[in-house]
DNA sequence: TTACATTTGTTCGTATGTATG
DNA sequence: ACATACATACGAACAAATGTA
């Protein structure tokens, strides 16, 4: 490890000790699956004590490239760091990218079956049931409108469909803080559409006017869907933009 | 800590250290900005070894919660462990979510002066010059279309453009490979627009048909932005799915 | 600028607990 | 039941960075 040689490196040990080790992960002497050298074999081999190995699986570990599991060893889980990329954002609000403050003005409710056309959307029919919104997105101030919007909501949170005219904000969001769930997970799909007629109306667009069709299905941790929500916007006013950054960071869980 | 007494916690100590720290700056005890009791207070506080505080410490920098420097002490960053979404790829290639073997037939390459129609999409103006590429990118068993595409590459990578009809794969994977940079952003951009005719002539589409144009920028590290694609999908055919995950993890350092 | 006390970083040693196979 | 291997926890010492007198 050339301590105090000519070459002496003034790196941390325990980096040192992580680097070659990830070396040889990297060549393929540990290939996935295998078992990487318990923390004897390192701290004998590298002459160094146990904690200084230990911190450099630390590193190992933190990079993605081993799981480490008490009695049984360290499993190296992949060749190289995964350099993915990731949006993140802080909110689920900057999956909608209009204006902050929205309302919702609520058109008209109902228990649907819903139309051939959205079943996809909703996804596999044996969901339970659903209550159908139907409203059009406005910005709070101007009352310009953004949206129309068909939003299914799974029965069990019916109750914040009941009366209500105007809803601030994202209906998730007050699912969330009403029965206490968290959205875990949003699938979101966009796609160019005929504006179907109410929404047209709606929009100020001509009967034949082509529209962006924004679909998000909002799931929680068990993975049961909380509500689907399909937005109709103006196709010549939509833009939806992204930022992806390069992550050192481990992949999700997935 | 209750070692133990009647209500005994069988926790490892640090992890009840941690507990109870985080708990005070969730409570505001400690307001982000001011700095947390140094490891000696909390050895002395809960009586535990300095190597336990200093692993009840590494629980709340992995958590987001501080930032610790050496000789400084332990800044308090957040009172909350921000629990964003994040939209994860393995690979830039997910940005693209057409067939995953695809070929960039060249049209015509040259070195344009951006027409006003595509100034915006390439960014400010000096940035130097640029290489344009029209093609049209094909499935590469079926020969189907899949988009209309003009590219814009950064003068510093032009050599990537000489002399080839054909690019298997992306762009910015070549320039990657070839001159040894890392992309390490993305800026992507999808909007409504009407095809322009030569998309349309490609793509067999009629004249006024409208499409779907994705821009992308692809820029290092450093900012510099390597290359600006945009892309022309049929209005038809055209579908962007993405999902978010919820994620215990701290946001990217910007 | 220098000197010094403070605080975290690194590294050793040692011992015991606990999950795994 | 047992050996193995990682997890937790104590103690000690010196190095390096920071902030201040």
């Amino acid at each position: 490890m050339n301590a105090d040689g000519p070459f002496a490196d003034d790196r941390p040990r325990y980096q040192q000790v992580a680097e070659v080790l990830r070396a040889r992960i990297a060549e393929g002497l540990h290939p996935p699956g295998t078992q990487l050298p318990t923390e004897s074999d390192i701290c004998a081999e590298f002459e160094v004590s146990r904690h200084t190995a230990r911190e450099a699986l630390r590193r190992l570990v933190d990079a993605g490239l081993i799981q480490r599991r008490q009695g049984s060893g360290s499993l190296v889980i992949a060749r190289e760091a995964q350099q993915g990329y990731a949006h993140t954002m802080r909110s689920l609000d900057e999956l909608f990218q209009y204006a902050a403050d929205t309302t919702l003005r609520v058109l008209a409710t109902g228990r649907p079956l819903p139309g051939p056309d959205v079943a996809d959307d909703i996804g596999t029919a044996d969901e339970g049931e659903w209550v159908a919104i139907e409203g059009l997105r406005l910005e709070t101030g101007t009352q310009a409108p953004i949206c129309f919007s068909l939003i299914f909501v799974n029965a069990d949170f019916a109750d914040v469909v009941t009366e209500i005219a105007q809803i601030r904000g994202a209906i998730y969001r007050r699912i969330e803080q009403r029965f206490g769930v968290e959205v875990a997970e949003v699938e979101q799909m966009i796609r160019v559409d005929k504006l179907p007629p109410e929404a047209a109306r709606a929009l100020g667009q001509r009967g034949r006017a082509m529209g962006v069709r924004v679909t998000r299905r909002y799931l929680d941790a068990a993975g049961r869907v909380i509500i689907v929500s399909i937005n109709w916007h103006p196709a010549d006013r939509f833009r939806y933009g992204m930022r992806m950054r390069r992550e050192g960071a481990r992949p999700g869980r997935g």
